[in-house]
Order: C-alpha cells, then sequence, then structure tokens
DNA sequence: TTGTACGCGTTATCAT
DNA sequence: ATGATAACGCGTACAA
C-alpha cells in the first residue's frame, strides 16, 4: 500500500499523488479521483520515507533524569502539550539519574538524524555534556540548568531558598540544612549557597548541613541524624519538598512539634507540601510553564516560531504556610 | 557523511562496510581498515535509511492518558527499563485524557510503521478503542485495562477495594464512597464495585456516593459536601490516594479526629499516603512491576523473549496504616 | 497541470 | 570474501 498503489489505482502519475498530499497542486478531478481512493484503502504516507527524503522527523527527543519524579512529570507535561500541538511528537529517553547515559543519548539522537530537536533536562553538566551539546547539529534546549551562550531555562533555587531562610531565620536562631549532593548545579548546589549566604549574612553558623537524596526516606534519616548530633536545632531548610515530608514525618515520630519547637522549609511545592500536617512552606517552581516554556524555545530554534528569548529564569512564588513560625 | 564515503575512503564497496556493520562477514584486512575510517569520521548509520530498508525501527510507542501522575510515572519507569534493556526507545504520547486522542494515536503510530510496537495505557476502553487496536499490524499490550482474547496488564481494583473496605467495616458503621467516573474501568467501575459488595455482603446501606476526580482539591470539595449530607460519616472509602490525602486535609480542618471519629482509606500507596497525618491505610498496586511486565509481554509479541502470559493480574498488598481503627 | 527520472542511505540478493 | 545492483517509499527538479 504506496503510493505507486495509489497512482495506479487513481490512474494518474505518483508524483501527482505526492503533489495532492503536500502542495495540493491538482486539478479538481484529479484530486477528487485520489481522495476517493485514499479513502478507501485507508492510505498513509510513510513517515521514514518522507523522513528519509526530507530530512524532517517531526519528532523532538526529551532526555530526562527520572521519570518517576513529581516536578518532572509536570514540566514534562508542559513539553508535551506545546510540541504536540506544534505537530510534534515526543522521543523519551529515560537516564536514570546516570550522566554517561545523558551524553550517550545525546550522541544518540543527533547523530542518527532520528529527531528534529533536542531537550536536555539534567541534573548536571558536566563539560563532556557541554562537548556534546556544541557537536549536536539540531537544536536543542537546557531545561533546569544555566549554560551561557545557549537556550535555555532554568529556576533561581538560589534566590529561591534565600527568601525562604530569610522567612525562616526570622524566627529562627539554630538552623541547620538538609540538602543532596553539590554536583546537582540548581537544587544541590545553588539552593546550598542560598542558605549559606543568609546565614553569613546575619551572622549565624548553620548547627550542621546534612546531606540525603531525592527520597522521602532519606529526609527522614537525614532528619534522625541532625536531631542526634543537634537536638536544639530549631530551623531546618531542605532542598526538596520530599526531604522535608521526610524530616517533617521524623520530627513526629520524635515529638517535636512543628513550627514551635522546630521549623521546616521546602522547595517545589509538591503534591506533598500541601497534604503533609503541617502544610510545608515551600516555593512553587512552575514546573509546567518551564517545559512550555522550553519547548518554545525549541520551536524558535526549529523555525516555528520567532519570539521566544534565549535564556529564560523560571519565577518562583514562596508560599509561607504552616511549618513556618 | 554516508556509507557511500566510508566505502570510498576504506577502499572497499559499500556492501562490504555495510556486511562489517551487521553481519561482520569481512576479511581481517577490510574490517581493520574500515573500522578505522569509522573511528576517524565518527560515523554512524542512519536510522531512517535502516528503517526504510529493513521495516524495524526499534521504538515502541507508548500511550498514556496524562504524564503528570504518580501511578502513571512509576509504570512508565518500569516500563522504560525493560525497553531501553531491550535497546528499544520509547516514543511517548501523551493524550490529556481524551479518549479520541488515543484512538488518534493508535491509529498514527500503526499505520506511518514508525514504532515496532505499542503499549496503550487507557483509562476507557470503548468500541473504537478496541476496533482500532484490532485493526494494528505491530503488537501491542493494553495496560490498567482487561480485555479478553489480547494481551494485557491489569490491576485487580475490585478485590483491592474489597479488602480494603472489609477492612474498614469490622469498625465502621456508616460508609460513604468517594470515587471517580465509573467510566473508568478500573479505578472507577471496579473499585465502586468492591465498594459496594462488600456493604451488601454486610447489609449495610452506605451513607453517600460521592464523585471526585484525580485531584486532591476535589477529594477535599467531595468530603466537605459528604459533611454536610451526612455529618454522622465515620468511614470514607476512597478510590485513589489522592482523594484520600484531600479528604484527610479536609477532615483535620473541621476538626474530626481521624481514625477515631472516621477512617479514611485510600488506594494506590503513592508518597502522599505515607506522609500524610495519619498515615494512610491503601493498596500498593506494584505499578512500576506492572510496567516492567507489560514491557515483557509486548518484548514476547516482538519475537525477542518467548516467556511472557498474554495475561496478567497484578497482585496488590493491603497497608493497614493510622487512618483505620 | 502533469509525468519522467533521480536520489535520500541502507540492506539483501546474486553472481563472482 | 567481495562487489554490482536492486529494492525500500517518498519528494521534487525538470521538462513537457
Amino acid at each position: 500500500m504506496d503510493i505507486n498503489t495509489i497512482a495506479t489505482m487513481a490512474g494518474v502519475s505518483r508524483a501527482t499523488v505526492s503533489r495532492y498530499l503536500n502542495d495540493g497542486y491538482v486539478s479538481e478531478e484529479k484530486a477528487e479521483r485520489i481522495a476517493e481512493v485514499i479513502r478507501q484503502t485507508g492510505y498513509v504516507p510513510s513517515r521514514q520515507a518522507q523522513t528519509l527524503r526530507t530530512g524532517k522527523t517531526d519528532v523532538v527527543g526529551v532526555i530526562i533524569p527520572k521519570i518517576n519524579s513529581a516536578s518532572i512529570a509536570r514540566t514534562v507535561a508542559g513539553l508535551s502539550e506545546v510540541l504536540n500541538g506544534a505537530g510534534y511528537q515526543i522521543l523519551l529517553a529515560n537516564t536514570s539519574n546516570v550522566a554517561k547515559t545523558e551524553v550517550d543519548y545525546l550522541r544518540l539522537f543527533s547523530r542518527t538524524g532520528s529527531v528534529d530537536g533536542i531537550i536536555l533536562s539534567a541534573t548536571m553538566l558536566t563539560h563532556k555534556h557541554i562537548a556534546a551539546l556544541e557537536s549536536l547539529t539540531v537544536p536543542y534546549v537546557i531545561l533546569g540548568q544555566r549554560l551561557e551562550g545557549h537556550r535555555c531555562v532554568f529556576y533561581d533555587d538560589y534566590h529561591a531558598e534565600r527568601d525562604i531562610t530569610l522567612l525562616a531565620l526570622r524566627s529562627g536562631e539554630r538552623p541547620a540544612f538538609i540538602g543532596v549532593t553539590d554536583e546537582e548545579a540548581a537544587a544541590g548546589h545553588a539552593s546550598h549557597q542560598g542558605f549559606l549566604a543568609d546565614c553569613q549574612e546575619r551572622g549565624i553558623e548553620p548547627l550542621a548541613e546534612e546531606q540525603a537524596d531525592f527520597s522521602i526516606e532519606s529526609g527522614y534519616l537525614a532528619c534522625e541524624r541532625l536531631l542526634e548530633d543537634h537536638p536544639d536545632v530549631d530551623t531546618i531548610v531542605c532542598a526538596t519538598d520530599r526531604i522535608a515530608a521526610g524530616a517533617v514525618v521524623c520530627l513526629r515520630e520524635y515529638g517535636h512539634r512543628i513550627p514551635e519547637d522546630v521549623q521546616v522549609t521546602g522547595l517545589g511545592d509538591s503534591d506533598l507540601a500541601k497534604v503533609v500536617s503541617p502544610t510545608l512552606t515551600t516555593v512553587n517552581h512552575h514546573y509546567k510553564s518551564s517545559g512550555a516554556e522550553a519547548a518554545r524555545m525549541l520551536l524558535d530554534g526549529l523555525g516555528k516560531v520567532q519570539d521566544s528569548a534565549q535564556q529564560v529564569c523560571m519565577t518562583y512564588e514562596l508560599y509561607a504556610r504552616n511549618s513556618t513560625r
């Protein structure tokens, strides 16, 4: 069932069928004959052949560190809405948080010409990432990290954590921090620095800086260590909502009142923040919008739209809820 | 930079290069020459041309109702692990919960020959779905719904809800249900029926059956309506954890003690269930494993493995926590 | 407006 | 073991 069959059945040349499908530069009469044959046969052009011929795939490659994450899911929802709306499909590459895999996918997508563009949601940007990015032959957007001279959408974790720390330090005097590895530029390094900056500005020495991963459990455990080493802690600033949720559960189990005895803050405004008791003071990161923004930026690179900035720092909103005084 | 270039540079025919890349049926000497040229140029075969020629894409289409959902994210994580491990990439189609779009994607994926197989995670299976499925030319697996005679992986929401209702009715006498539309076969209809079956068996007439969507807010609102109409309710069975979480928040705000005054149950064992206070009695649905199972099933259909069942009903685990007596 | 002829980059067949 | 040649299905100059 190829274009030749259709052409023969309609009694025209296959070039005419092709034109009918694309330009539309065909006489009324033949157009109708072709339309009829296509209707009967249910013919649809082969994507592969079109791609081979035109070089366009109408597919965008999206590389993410893990699908099983609320923030990333929201981001992909935003991407998906805009890209699908523009007629693109999404080829998803889940790297399971392995930096090398990210680079591999970057190469794979680009070299084989299987996508028209790439969106990279990376947790860290190594020199290998950058090298791979710069040798790409298709437009791309970096999501979640800032890289000068490249299209990117990123979050201002530094100022977000500053704002929230500032809020907590109004009535907190013995703060501690639970973060993730500093290798992660945004959620890791930036928010850590934000916390430290506020402490320093107020001349306060943090009691401790614990490290967790992105799970609720690790937040719980980090909080447990914290309570053991520093029972007098009165403020716990966390780099993510999940960590904060774990900390809240831990504090409750150990009989600490929140926020009377200990304040807790998160980052990300996930569902968890609204549901834990007390509700969590956190920052809303507009994840879905960031995905939409990145998608528009890519469409710009693809020549589909012309009005997007090259670098976008997402805004955020501070939600002061009941886990702080 | 195509296979011809490589052939010329290595002083062999392009057929030899192709053999080198595939069968490997090439003399030592020429193989080395070719290897060297490929190394220097960084040549990678064109996926598109390969696909056009062989008919294989090494891509699996995954159709999901929404990406921004904890259960689906976990499912896709499972899919992704197995499929990537088998050398397949995932083409993601997000339908935003529009049934028609699901059918459209089904057709799109199949007809254009852009995927080797399809996994459909559908919330409902209309006759159009079934017709579209049966006219597919590639193997497929249905995820989350049962359809006799088709490869599928589904959840036993009926018995899950029965078990959990049974647990709650041990010390509850005036139960109510908050569900989603019955059009959704699993989370909707099946769990509703499970609830009703237990009530009937014990000769209890449910106080009310409220309807919500999949959001926390809607759970909150449904609970509010419930309290208004039936202030004496002592057990609220919810079709999802998100709804249950909303109900818990609502009950707390209205000053009801959980579980002393009112019991609440969820379904799905999401993060929320562990964090909400009190922790939620719920059922763990092994979402990630279901994705992995569906992926293996598809690989079977693709002739890659040969040991999977055609129909799999996922097991579940009841977690009795603190929201029930 | 229509048809002819060619090429996109690969793999598979068939002699050699 | 190797190379010429024919597909795969389509779009598009170019000529008519």
